[in-house]
DNA sequence: CGGGTTTGACCAGCGC
DNA sequence: GCGCTGGTCAAACCCG
């Protein structure tokens, strides 16, 4: 399966790579994390929250995320892909005015997260990087998603 | 009442 | 070694 295509088959809408000419970033993460399910248990408040998993897993794949970032032209940074999509932090950047903001997909070992950017310098682009690749088909019918290509302009270089 | 959103605080990694 | 940034989570609040 093409986990690089996020958008490559949904919904049985078979979208092929470049998303109607869309500009698709790849972008690797050179420190290498392997968030996901691993103990992270020092990652957040682990003060209160004993940890299970003792044992440290030494032989730990580096499981890279696949990262893709999506330039889209768009007056309101919700782009409704046709998943569920839950705010857990909002930061601001310090190339840019305004707050970058954080969701993650509200799924049973759906671990797909999402971050919307603003660019600074264009408030009217706004950049959504997708990190992971969702397990499970959309709860919103195909017709909404089509309605999102069509309410969304690509953001393309002539 | 439930789900979702908001803000603040905390931690780890990296740079200098 | 210290400081900074980015990233994440937790509790509280708000809305439907």
């Amino acid at each position: 399966m093409e986990s690089s295509n996020v958008f490559g088959n949904v919904h049985g809408h078979s979208i092929p790579n470049g998303f109607l000419g869309l500009k698709s970033t790849e972008i690797h993460v050179p420190t290498g994390q392997e968030v996901e399910n691993s103990s992270r248990s020092s990652g957040g408040f682990g003060r209160s929250e004993n940890e299970e998993k003792s044992c440290k897993k030494k032989y730990e794949k580096k499981i890279r995320k696949p990262r893709y970032a999506f330039q889209t032209r768009s007056q309101v940074d919700i782009l409704d892909d046709g998943y569920r999509w839950r705010k857990y932090g909002q930061k601001a950047v310090k190339n840019n005015k305004f707050p970058r903001s954080y969701y993650r997909c509200t799924h049973q070992g759906c671990n797909v997260k999402k971050q919307v950017q603003r660019l600074s310098k264009d408030e009217s682009i706004v950049v959504t990087t997708y990190e992971g690749v969702h397990t499970h088909p959309i709860e919103k019918p195909t017709d909404n998603f089509e309605h999102i290509l069509n309410q969304m302009q690509i953001y393309a270089p002539l």
